[in-house]
DNA sequence: CGAGTTTGACCTGCGC
DNA sequence: GCGCAGGTCAAACTCG
């Protein structure tokens, strides 16, 4: 996969959930492109929406072929100045570490494993030609970066641990986890910003084919379900979204936290941040070109 | 004992 | 072709 076939769509947004651990989600989202997408801005619900379709149903080929940025969420409500806003950019540290290795390397990692016979030697063995064939093939991945002490935040899902390597120009090593739900190949990876160690750049990839561990329905998962306070639009998923607030939601899901992220779905404010943010913050003017703001009706 | 983690080896892609 | 960096594997290990 290309940069031509990838674009970074960044989506910022930011809340404070409880006491435990304060978060501050300037999340990157990176979707593959496609030159029929209509050249307009997207508010999350739309950019939801239709990323979720492209990559669900139509897993190439039908995505936004611009860059986004979603202005942050009740930020006021956070009491989170604009200056604590992370800037990511296409050429950011964040970008070239966590979007670009799951632009480039997962697919084919991932298309290796998946490509691999069961006769084969466990060292594997050469397959490039059927390799580029399925290359394209590519999952979904959402990255975004959360300002938490904790590496592992909790989202609902069981995640085990299958690797984690030293990064490059980084004293954080990042680390690889996999859905343990059967047949479910959703992936993350987990690695501290070693330009603000106060954050933590999570990269997940594919969409889970299962519901919330049943163990966990009960508490979190439960009031994360989409009915509960999904819009509408996205009703029914349950990958990205789902997991991004369920990212975003607290451990124990008290009513501040609650009525945070109820409050942000439902006035669904980033229109008129990200104009906002275009408009006062130049290196978000940078990353918002003009062609892509729409003008409603 | 099963599930999850650690960690060194290995594979692959990419830039030079 | 070579070296580097990212990603994955899998045996050994830890933990409940």
């Amino acid at each position: 996969m290309s940069d031509h076939e990838f674009r970074d769509f960044y989506y910022h947004a930011s809340t404070i959930f409880n006491n435990d651990y304060h978060v501050e989600a300037a999340d990157l989202f990176r979707v593959s492109s496609a030159d029929h997408y209509p050249p307009s801005y997207m508010s999350l619900t739309d950019c939801l929406h239709s990323s979720m379709d492209q990559y669900g149903e139509k897993a190439s080929g039908l995505s936004p072929s611009s860059s986004e940025v979603f202005s942050p969420t009740k930020k006021e409500h956070a009491g989170v100045s604009s200056g604590e806003v992370m800037a990511i950019t296409p050429n950011s540290s964040i970008s070239s570490s966590s979007s670009e290795a799951a632009g480039n390397c997962e697919e084919d990692s991932e298309n290796n494993k998946n490509n691999k016979q069961p006769e084969e030697s466990p060292k594997k063995g050469s397959k490039t030609a059927k390799k580029k064939d399925e290359r394209k093939q590519k999952e979904p991945r959402f990255a975004f970066v959360t300002k938490t002490e904790v590496d592992q935040l909790e989202d609902g899902y069981r995640w085990r641990k299958y690797g984690q390597k030293a990064v490059k120009n980084s004293p954080f090593p990042r680390s690889y986890y996999r859905c343990t739900t059967q047949k479910c190949t959703v992936k993350k990876r987990v690695e501290r910003s070693y330009q603000d160690p106060s954050t933590v750049i999570t990269t997940y990839e594919g969409q889970h084919n299962h519901l919330l561990p049943t163990s966990l329905r009960g508490n979190a998962a439960a009031l994360l379900q989409p009915p509960m306070f999904l819009p509408p639009q996205l009703a029914g998923m349950t990958s990205f979204p789902h997991e991004l607030f369920v990212q975003m939601a607290p451990h124990d899901m008290n009513s501040q936290a609650g009525a945070a992220v109820s409050s942000m779905l439902a006035e669904n404010p980033f229109q008129q941040h990200h104009q906002h943010q275009v408009s006062d913050n130049g290196l978000l003017q940078d990353m918002v070109p003009s062609r892509f703001l729409r003008h409603e009706p």
